[in-house]
DNA sequence: TATTGTTATACTCTATAACTATA
DNA sequence: TATAGTTATAGAGTATAACAATA
């Protein structure tokens, strides 16, 4: 039986998240380069926008931001509008070291799609689009499921 | 702007983890989930291969397997070889499980495939082995990084 | 009344280090 | 001496619930 190609993506997945979670500072983890990944994109943000952008709850930010805080990766100011809010912000260092993980991550992408045969790409591409155009419907609908609420042992 | 290849494999890549960590029992979670996958894949096994199978220490092994042997999804039983050892198996309870977790799998598997025009599916499996290989090659010469090592706020 | 963020508490995953039993 | 697994301990991530300040 040889591999599908859910094997294949499940394996990509795989390699890409092993690839993120390494060489990063001591004092960074996974989940702090990825707070630090979603301020990078979204700029000076509230905790609450970052909760929804990293898909984990306030209290679980204000953890995140306390030691990203403390290791001078992010600062945090008043809301000028709302004074229940702060605004998160990268320091200079830390949006330096962001541009530069953009740029390894423009790299990175530019060496795996010339790893396709040129003459393969459209078809790759439009074959990528497909099956996460599915993938997203597909949960959306809820009918991806491993059933494993059903049965117990 | 628009999205390169990568971006929309890491959003695949989001999509088919988030999908994964959805819709266990209630005593489960995604790593005792995998644990039990991995168990289907290999049968019974000892720690120490579930260990590197996992990629976690053998302590933490000890840990998953001693909350899933108390909910009831695994036995430990003495290895008949090597009395430092012990086999890891799954009860019929779970061993029913994961047989319908393969069979979700395959089927999810099947309608990904299913999505991509029929015109287009071998550039596209093509490409995502290209793909693939090269990722494995840049993991394996360490040359992905996002070189976060170096600089520091 | 609803929202933003925090304090308090708890559980899971993971790791390192030291130890026992066996090979 | 090396390997399989455990006890002990610690750090990080996440969650829920109750609360404060503000909208």
């Amino acid at each position: 039986m040889e591999a599908t190609v859910l094997d294949r993506l499940l394996a990509l997945s795989d390699l890409l998240q092993r690839d993120m979670g390494d060489s990063f500072a001591a004092d960074l983890t996974e989940s702090r380069v990825h707070a630090l990944w979603v301020l990078h994109h979204l700029g000076p943000s509230t905790q609450q926008a970052m909760s929804q952008a990293l898909r984990v709850t306030p209290r679980s930010v204000s953890a995140l931001v306390d030691a990203l805080e403390a290791a001078g990766y992010v600062t945090r100011s008043p809301h000028p509008e709302d004074r229940r809010a702060v605004l998160v912000a990268l320091t200079p260092g830390a949006a330096s070291m962001m541009a530069r993980m953009q740029r390894d991550h423009t790299s990175l992408a530019t060496r795996l799609l010339e790893a396709v045969a040129a003459e393969d790409r459209d078809a790759f591409e439009r074959g990528l689009d497909a099956v996460l155009g599915r993938l997203r419907e597909l949960v959306a609908s809820e009918s991806v499921s491993y059933g494993l609420e059903e049965e117990r042992p």
